[in-house]
DNA sequence: TAGATTGTTAATCGATTAACAATC
DNA sequence: TAGATTGTTAATCGATTAACAATC
């Protein structure tokens, strides 16, 4: 009730922003900054210092007039809102190129997400250091023993849903989803996509109809 | 002049559905369906026939009144829209988890886009079926000998911007950047950025934020 | 105190939705 | 022809920007 959510509904567009936000303060923080207005900010991220405070205002504000914010203070807010206050427990569904290069890739870590377990249908042709490879009838199993928080899908496209059905019977209710596809789940269940192929095409799309002018 | 760009500008939201309009047409021809209208394509992405019809009809319209949209016809279009009739040929700059991910990954070959080479600090310990890697000294020479359309960077934060600036400077003109910085390049050249630990935030903040209501 | 900068309300701008004439 | 569905204009809704009183 502190922090969070004073006003009705937070829009898609400012969460969107709010990582961003959070980014900048670490480096500034990191930097020893102590100090920082909307202004500053806004130059930092390449929008109007009005929206800064707009969307800190979703929040209730944490500024003091006349001053700005203080860095630390606006950090340790946003991290709070945005749930990185706690450490995540994480499983891998699929052990493909992608399932292996997240497994192997360390800097999550740092931001408090562990990645426990890497679950696919040939466990035996994936070795990754210092994770464990399960096979898919192992999924249960683990689950019960092993409380987690956030599923990573990484299969193929069209084992994804028959996985997201999965892993939602057995009680998980966030999946950070890479294959893809629009999954569909219950409405408690929060999925987030990475979908690096409507990406390329947004490449392309704009190398195709570049403006000539200005 | 015949398709693209009727109207002055195209908005961002309707460019991020483009390629979802795309992938969805792709679908059904697979699935051998000529005919679609917007409502029906509508219920498949999970928006408004209005809004389907509108975004279409900033390109000019490809429906026939009564009728609805030819499956085929529409697809073909969207795809020359995207600038996915071409092939093209891209380097991925960074060798560790998330290029190698990248590069063993066969799946962009069938939309037209070939990965030539990968270019690393550190290129004899990486392994790539395929495709050769080279020291970052050779990329000037490679891009002067084999025409690039689009540079991958996947390299560490910190080297990420001063690579991107190696690469404009040798000529290369899209950039699809995975590392988490937003790069300053001039404004003839494109970038589209995948960021996963702002996807990954998202998605932390969505738990932490659940409307427990209906 | 005077200057600076917030929080917040009001104004503007843009995107989505509704409506409907055109027409297949 | 009658029914269906587009293309497009108008209405609505929401997000961004501007403005400014509050206040540090």
């Amino acid at each position: 009730m502190s922090i969070t959510n004073t006003k009705k509904t937070v829009s898609e567009a400012v969460i969107k922003r709010l990582p961003r936000y959070y980014r900048c303060l670490l480096n500034l923080e990191h930097l020893g900054m102590n100090k920082v207005s909307s202004k500053n900010l806004a130059e930092m991220l390449d929008i109007t210092a009005s929206q800064v405070r707009q969307d800190f205002c979703c929040f209730g504000g944490f500024g003091q007039q006349g001053y700005g914010y203080v860095v630390p203070k606006l950090r340790e807010a946003l991290g709070e809102i945005l749930g990185l206050n706690s450490n995540y427990n994480l499983i891998i569904v699929g052990g493909g190129n992608i399932g292996r290069a997240l497994a192997n890739y360390r800097g999550f870590k740092n931001d408090g997400f562990n990645i426990n377990a890497v679950f696919d249908i040939n466990p035996d042709a994936i070795h990754i250091d210092g994770i464990p490879v399960f096979g898919m009838e192992s999924l249960s199993d683990y689950l019960k023993n092993n409380p987690t928080d956030i599923a990573i899908i990484a299969t193929q496209r069209i084992a994804a849903q028959s996985v997201c059905n999965t892993l939602v019977e057995l009680g998980i209710r966030s999946i950070w989803n890479f294959a893809p596809v629009k999954l569909e789940a219950p409405q408690d269940v929060v999925v987030e996509n990475i979908n690096m192929i409507e990406s390329l095409f947004v490449l392309t799309y704009r190398m195709t109809n570049k403006t000539t002018e200005s």
